[in-house]
DNA sequence: TACACTAATATTGTCGACAATTTAGTTCAT
DNA sequence: ATGAACTAAATTGTCGACAATATTAGTGTA
């Protein structure tokens, strides 16, 4: 499922194709993190110039997805634990500000919406126990219509365009499913609560642990990722 | 001031020194906020092709300066309270974030480092009593030092590259002085001083506060120029 | 064998020209 | 006179080629 749908965007250049395949494959781990980028093997590989695949690449590097060193090249960004701390830090404080503010901010309609979002979700999850794709695709839905109902333009770009694709990549390369699949639910609900309760500070509290407690997950995974190896 | 150096940048190509030209040039206001850039205009402007012109464009769209629209072309941002605010609002959570962090991590010598500075700032303004171009640019260099010190990477990024820029466009074309020059010195010092007792929750709390009146100042201003005019 | 230097190769950065799209201006009909 | 449709101009997007830089391979020396 895609966060940010290509056809919202008014003109569909070359440039904006190349990014978004070039996009999910890095997400999706089609090509390795931390390898190294090839622009003319890629301009090749997406039948395209290298102009119009140098501008996808500037915006890969503005959403942390690759590194560029001028006059070097640009390599695909590296996964690490501390990397991933970082980011959930950055997130936890981010997204309980939106929560805050959607609590002021979204209008009650989107807030029903999101309640039947919800519960179309928990349909989905009772049909497909186990299988984590829809649930992850469900969670990132749900945090990004708080975020859209903080209305708070510049919190919605640095979320939704320059972060969400690197926390989608950790999670899909760390093959996140796990057993928090029903415990998100019921935090959700909570947090959507305090959102239509307009319970700012309430909803602020609960989507930072919601985010800490994503966080320890993955942490563990990473752990236990490692004593395997 | 230059709060990050070209100079501290490996290399330097017409890509990176158009940039920092327009760059300053929209933060001082010589291209007018929400004025209309013309790539040809440009390019002759700074003796450029278009390639590393629209290379520039690309990060500066990353820094919220110009807004681009597909086959449509770009403009600078124009400035609005309610930018502003949601800019302050973002900064707030941010470097309260950087500050519990930099209790965390920053080394010794880098808070002695910061001490040093705040010292000779004060020097500084005694000498140029009423002057404030100093005191804002020591103002935006004690902030960069501590979100350095929070050695979170991203965090670092998304402050430093992406938003500080815009911050300093704010405070430039709304000609910040006033009397908060001395109040925000003491601000200062009780912050430091937090970190230097790895006090995180503290630091934290103060840099909010800190944010928060600065903050208020500018609404202040803007609220009496409108009446002005 | 290890290391420094040099030459060859490949990659990135930049340019000018062309294609596609948008905008401005003009004409025509109502 | 107003508005819609069409045409012309200008602007953005894309391409292929060249220049500048970095990487690699090779050579010779200690």
């Amino acid at each position: 499922m895609q966060i940010v749908s290509p056809l919202e965007r008014s003109a569909i250049t070359s440039s904006d194709r190349v990014l978004f395949e070039i996009q999910r494959a890095i997400v999706e781990g089609d090509i390795a993190a931390g390898s190294k980028i090839s622009e003319p093997e890629l301009a090749r590989r997406f039948n395209v110039s290298r102009a119009p695949l140098r501008e996808a690449l500037a915006r890969l590097e503005r959403c942390h997805l690759i590194e560029r060193i001028p006059n070097a090249g640009a390599r695909v960004v590296t996964l690490s634990p501390e990397g991933l701390i970082s980011l959930y830090q950055i997130r936890e404080e981010l997204e309980g500000l939106a929560c805050r503010l959607a609590a002021e901010q979204m209008p009650e309609n989107e807030i029903d919406e999101l309640r039947q979002l919800l519960d179309k979700h928990l349909e989905t999850q009772r049909v497909r126990e186990g299988e984590s794709y829809y649930q992850e695709a469900g969670d990132l839905d749900f945090h990004y219509r708080i975020i859209l109902g903080s209305k708070n333009q510049y919190l919605i770009n640095m979320l939704c365009d320059e972060l969400y694709y690197l926390v989608r990549m950790y999670r899909v390369q760390m093959g996140m499913n796990g057993p928090r699949v029903s415990r998100a639910f019921d935090e959700h609900k909570a947090i959507i609560n305090a959102i239509a309760n307009r319970d700012g500070e309430l909803a602020d509290l609960l989507m930072r642990r919601h985010i800490g407690a994503s966080r320890k997950n993955i942490e563990l995974r990473l752990q236990t990722q490692k004593e395997t190896s």
